[in-house]
DNA sequence: CTTTTCTTTACGGGAAACCGTAAGACGAAT
DNA sequence: ATTCGTCTTACGGTTTCCCGTAAAGAAAAG
């Protein structure tokens, strides 16, 4: 069983009921941060002391407020946190159920536990727990169903800095020179025009404009 | 204080943290459901009882699953529980933080009290308990902010349905005839250029894609 | 019934986007 | 070095969009 847990999370209703499952399941005291950077220094103070935290459960999005913080979101908190304490057992409970999202914590920052906020929540937050405790981790077959939701298509960078441009209202035949500021290739408008075609034919979509709604409905851009 | 209370909301860990703030504030065994069409049976049921509700405490967004439902948001459970029980108290606990989204709920629906989830939101949502206990409404002047960052530009419907036809990919060109079959004025491409053109002076944007992107941004579409 | 004013529509020239084709650049393989 | 294939760029014709102006229509005022 974990000795010591810290969960990140910026909304109390959800957070007190984190630590109610805690409790349930023998964990005395969590501890619980609301901004990133406190759980960071946190973590970094812990990590000196006989007694580091061996659990961290954090959320991925945390609302901006008067309080200026340097790390902004889960993700960037849980890369920091591999820095400085990489055996940390990580849990990130989150209403975030993209795959593009999820899987590259899984892949690349090697968290431990993925559930996601939704109707049985709590109980999955439990089944979890356990895992972990029993050094497995835990990725509920449910990401599935992002998958099926999600898009075969894969946006490039490229791609996605192009799109980023045409939203912020960029006009397509100056993007050219944008790409060329910042040293990306292709730059051309004819590679401009053929790459959007592309992507356009990928979806059948008629126009930029629906190019530009559907990346921001899934969060592409 | 309150007999019978329903939360309605989705999220098990949200809504045990609920229950518990119910409980500290003396309120024996709250009732829970997570979708809303059980919520309108629960609330019909209950109306012809000895012992009806008298609080209701509601989310507004609900994530869809296998269990299709009639009712998907918490506005149209709102206004059909004023139907059937217009003197029920209700508080709205959620997410949305939109000025636009809050304000009809306050006016034409008179809810009785609006909690934002956020970093204090379970100590919030015991002053709004209070409040409503002791006859008064709860609706915290953080609103306010909502306002600032608020836009003070008001998009018509006409707006909304011919952005919506643009971001569904429709081609300007095109519009017109939508519009005529829609029976929908003005309709002529000139009409629907110079509106688009006011639109995007008002906020200063050059392109249509832009306008787009940020009628996803603020879910105006 | 006029006049005024506002809204809607029609039109036309110029700019940008769209789309196909062809030429050039580059790397890999022979 | 040559060939091949791929990626990038250049160019031109067509369509659509953009934008200003003017005419037509409708509603309110005189």
């Amino acid at each position: 069983m974990f000795e010591r847990v810290l969960i990140v999370e910026d909304h109390e209703s959800v957070s007190n009921s984190v630590k109610q499952a805690l409790n349930d399941l023998g964990v005395d005291n969590p501890e619980h941060v609301s901004y990133c950077d406190y759980a960071l220094s946190w973590i970094k103070k812990a990590i000196v002391t006989p007694q580091p935290y061996d659990l961290l459960i954090t959320d991925l999005s945390f609302e901006e407020d008067q309080t200026v913080q340097q790390i902004t979101d889960g993700v960037a908190l849980i890369r920091a946190v591999r820095e400085v304490q990489p055996d940390l057992k990580i849990l990130v409970f989150t209403a975030e159920g993209r795959l593009e999202v999820i899987r590259p914590l899984i892949e690349k920052l090697g968290i431990n536990a993925y559930v996601r906020k939704a109707r049985r929540d709590t109980q999955e937050l439990k089944a979890a727990f356990e895992a972990i405790a029993n050094g497995r981790n835990y990725f509920p077959l449910q990401m599935k169903r992002s998958e099926r939701n999600g898009h075969s298509f894969n946006f490039s960078t490229y791609d996605i800095t192009i799109i980023r441009l045409l939203a912020e209202g960029k006009k397509q035949k100056d993007i050219p020179q944008c790409l060329q500021d910042n040293k990306i290739t292709p730059s051309s408008l004819s590679s401009l025009e053929k790459r959007l075609n592309q992507i356009k034919d990928e979806f059948s979509f008629t126009t930029n404009e629906q190019l530009i709604a559907y990346c921001k409905d899934f969060k592409i851009i």
